[in-house]
DNA sequence: ATAATTGCAAATTTTTTGCAGGTTC
DNA sequence: GAACCTGCAAAAAATTTGCAATTAT
């Protein structure tokens, strides 16, 4: 169970219930758009600006809170900050999936970046496809 | 030296000027964004509408021309339809280089894929960081 | 108490659309 | 010649901004 005020107090944001809301939502759906949280949020707290939800998100990743996952052919999604994983992406209703399970590819990609003399940050991998559900729908 | 025309041609699409501009432009830049684009493109076709890339771009992604790479806090760029590869972002100027390699990463991410019953069709993988010219400047 | 945050409304920016005229195959 | 494309202008969608009122620390 994460505790959302502290966190954001870690980072130096204020606790308010809108920023608790939005870590909530991210953290139970695991990856949302900016409309998708605020169709969701709105319902918990009617008052709710969208432009909150933008400033928010925009600052949330500054600070390193949240996480941009930026898809081909959508509007990217926002994630809670951990450790670099993988995505699975499904094409057809956009689902997310995390795969935990980045050691075997780090060395990989620690070379390649030296080689270049790039100074390597973060790693992002997209694997797009049809997950398990959308491949049985198409069955019938 | 790419035949933009058959390119064309061969995905069911008319050999315009626009579109085999757009295709050099992005054949010499690497990556581009659509402004980027319309920015570059209407230099040589200044009746050039954006309307147009947009336009065209939709369709060439759509018929497999072109690729979508969707980058964390920038608007996408576009590049020609090729083998996979690994991108390495720059964060500080935007910059995109090509790596060829992914062979080594290949059976890992097909294995991530069986066991989570994905059919994977693409991949996309970006390593952001900072350029070696990007780190140069920030010696100064 | 103070500095940060919200919600609103308006402004901007980005992307899409419809259609008449022009172009490619 | 038929189907497809382009450019324009207008519409729609997405994002950002300024500011007065409110809230967290």
């Amino acid at each position: 169970m994460i505790d959302y005020a502290a966190l954001l107090n870690d980072h130096g944001l204020k606790a308010t219930f809108q920023r608790m809301n939005i870590l909530r939502q991210i953290d139970q759906c695991g990856h949302m758009s900016v409309e998708d949280l605020y169709e969701e949020v709105v319902k918990v707290h009617p008052s709710l600006s969208l432009a909150t939800i933008y400033k928010n998100i925009i600052l949330m990743v500054e600070k390193g809170v949240l996480v941009e996952v930026p898809i081909a052919g959508r509007k990217s999604k926002y994630e809670l900050s951990k450790e670099d994983h993988i995505h699975l992406v499904c094409t057809e209703c956009g689902d997310v999936e995390d795969k935990m399970c980045f050691d075997k590819t780090d060395a990989l990609f620690r070379k390649l970046s030296e080689d270049e003399h790039f100074k390597l940050n973060k790693r992002q991998v997209n694997l797009y496809g049809i997950c398990e559900a959308c491949q049985m729908e198409h069955v019938s």
